[in-house]
Order: structure tokens, then sequence, then C-alpha cells
RNA sequence: GGCGGCAUGGCCAAGUGGUAAGGCAGCGGCCUGCAAAGCCGUUAUCCAUCAGUUCGAAUCUGAUUGCCGCCU
């Protein structure tokens, strides 16, 4: 990777990291947080309200649709049974119909390390949007909110012109991005093309000056980890516990209060199938059989994420004391972990 | 017991003499303000088995096995 060339990177990373005070210092006392990370359905929300209990911890979630309200049972949201034994944050803050991105992620959770931290309080990050992950521990490069005006044209166009026409205007504008980017790929072209107009810079340049390199936080970051096979049975039996649940019904009364089904809330896993067979799309035999299989695949998905991910130490959820113990061991240890 | 039909990768399925379409499922990967989203790549040395015809067969012939119909 390129990550040896932080000298430049470090400026402009600035802006991210002020709400902790100096953040590319290694400080001693920077906020230590433990995050616990893994696949969908393998069992993270238990292990780590059992943990947070055993540490005295907080739970920040990192789940991009656990952030909606009246989304319960379809995110496999802690129960309140769960919420009770341990503090959560970053859940039900946001209606569906209200947008929400991974720079307002980072900066509400990063808000509330440093709050905790203030407290005393150990911090757990648990879930597996592993953007959201990212953002929170490295940060995001700086840039104005979207201008939803931009966005909206540049959508249009695609229509328009055609989605090749834009590409080519970005091999012109942004040859660096262009080349990270598939010509299909409309929703990175789109972005790419829009931080162009709106900051007038590349972001190629963007994305090379910040470079992932703040770290505000020391962070210890464990995957559980499950075979593939036990994982998608796990997977499987859990979709028929939703829908044991009332998952359907809980998708019937979204679209009652009013919420669109092709909001993006609405169009994630579970809710979309749901809606699918209410509409008439879908039979029920079908929308049962693609939310498995959609899930499934979203796993797989994480599971590659995470795999990228060098400093991340995978563990095995069925052994709560050794993930302990590697806690214990980052909680109490004050020479700075590699990361 | 007799007659007929069908046997192609995990599933569905095209292909009737010239060197195996496609779909599904699976697998691998990408990811810097929509991320449970979006995007890319990939999967049969071989067509039930054996023998034969042919320069050449999944495609023709015969036998065997299995499945499905119909008949006595």
């Amino acid at each position: 990777m390129d990550k040896a060339i932080s000298p430049v990177g470090i400026t402009s990373g600035r802006g991210g990291t002020s709400v902790t005070g100096q953040g590319e210092t290694h400080s001693i006392d920077r906020p230590r947080i433990i995050v616990i990370c893994g696949p969908t359905g393998l069992g993270k929300t238990a292990v780590a309200v059992t943990l947070a209990e055993a540490f005295h911890a907080e739970i920040i979630s990192a789940d991009s649709m656990q952030i909606y309200r009246h989304m319960t049972i379809g995110t496999a949201k802690p129960t309140p049974l769960e919420q009770a034994g341990a503090p959560h944050h970053m859940i039900d803050i946001v209606d569906p119909d209200q947008s929400f991105d991974a720079a307002q992620y980072a900066r509400m959770a990063r808000a509330i390390v440093v709050d905790l931290h203030g407290k005393g309080r150990s911090v757990l990050v648990v879930g597996g949007t592993g953007l959201y992950i990212k953002a929170l521990v490295h940060g995001l490069f700086q840039a104005e909110p979207p201008d939803p005006h931009i966005r909206q044209r540049l959508k249009e166009e695609v229509e328009t012109i055609g989605m090749d026409v834009l590409y080519r205007r970005l091999v012109a504008d942004d040859p660096a991005a262009a080349g990270k980017i598939h010509a299909n790929d409309q929703f990175r072209i789109i972005r790419a093309l829009e931080v162009r107009e709106a900051t007038g810079q590349p972001i190629s340049d963007l994305h090379q000056a910040h470079g992932f390199v703040d770290e505000p936080f020391a962070v210890l970051k464990i995957g559980l980890h499950m075979e593939r096979d036990a994982l998608y049975d796990r997977i499987n039996r859990r979709v028929d516990a939703m829908i044991d649940k009332g998952l359907l019904a809980e998708v019937q009364g979204l679209l009652t209060m009013g919420y669109s089904a092709d909001l993006k809330s609405m169009q994630s896993i579970g809710y979309r199938h749901m809606a699918a067979f209410i509409q008439g799309h879908l039979s029920w035999d079908e929308a049962v059989r693609t939310l498995k299989r959609d899930t499934r695949r979203y796993a797989k998905r994480q599971l590659t994420w995470f795999n990228k991910d060098p400093g991340l130490l995978w563990m095995n959820p069925d052994n709560p004391d050794a993930i302990r113990l590697q806690i214990e061991h980052f909680l109490q240890n004050r020479q700075t972990e590699p990361q």
C-alpha cells in the first residue's frame, strides 16, 4: 500500500481531528477504542453486550441501518434488554426519510468517543459497516457537504447525455481518479465530478492528501470469525426468525407511516424484499429466498472488506475469554500498539 | 414383461457432425460524505457409461445403466 507518503497527508487531515484535540501525535492519552466487527448475522451484538458489561463499557454502534428509527426487526437492532445491559449510541438517531452519511457518522461518533473518554468510560465500537468504522478511526477527506443540486443535476445528465460522456469528462478532468473508477460505476463517477465542481479540486488529489493517515485514537480491532457454511446457516435461520417476529408487519407499518419504498433506508436488505412482496412484485417464496441470498452476499462483501484490513485481529466468538484477555491487555498496556 | 421418450457443471437450460450459449446459485475482488448501497471479475479438457462409424461426435450407430411415460 501507499501509507509511506505521510508528510503531505497530515496537514489536511487536521480538520477532522479537531474534535479530539491534537490527533496526529501518538500521545499516550489518546482515547482507546475497541472495535468489534464482522459479517452480519454472526452474533456481534450478543458478544459485544457481554464484553461491555464485563468492562463497564458503552457501545457505539457502527451500523448504517440501525441508525433509523422504526426499523428494528430487519436491522436486528439490540433488544431493550441488551441495551439496558450496556448503554448504546448511534442507534435510532434519524427517521427513515432523513439523509445520513459516513461523514455525519464519523463526526457524531467521534464526539461520543471523546465524551466517554472524558468520563473515563471504555468504548466498544460494534458493527458491520466497514466504511463507518474506517471513517470513525481514520476520518474522511475534508470537503464541503455534498450540494444536492449538483448531485441531482449530474444524475439528470446521466439520463440525458449518458454516463459514458460523464466518464469521459472525468477522464479529462481527473485522469487519476478515472483510472481507479470503472466506467460503469455511476455512483463514484458522480461523486468525483461533484467534488471537482464543488471544491475545484480533483478528488484524487484530496484522496492522496488525506490518505487515511489520521489516527486520533488508539484502536484494538477485533473481527469475529466463523466458518462460511456455519455463518450462512445462521443467516438463513436468522431471516426465518425475523419473519416470525413480524418483519412483514414492520415494513407494512413503515409504508403506512408514509415512508416510501424507494427511500434509501427502505431499499436495504429485508425492507426492500418485504416491500416488493407487499407491492406484488415478488411472490412470498421469492421474497424470502432473495432476502436470504442477499443477506449472504452482503456478509460476503463485508468479509472481503474486513479481510483487507491488516490491523484486524480475527477471533472466535465462541471463545469470549480469549477476547476478554485481548481487550484487558489492550486497555492496560500503555505502550503504543503497532496498530 | 413390451413399447416410447429423456439423460449437458450445484440447479435450470441452449446446442443434432467441426471442437460446450445463457440464467440462477456459488466463488474472488473493489470501495475516502448514498456503503444492508454501488461496481468489477470468475465457474464443464468436456456433454450417464462402454464400444463403434468418421479426418473430426455432446451431436450418428449399438449395448449397458438410470429416470419418466404408455401398454399388457
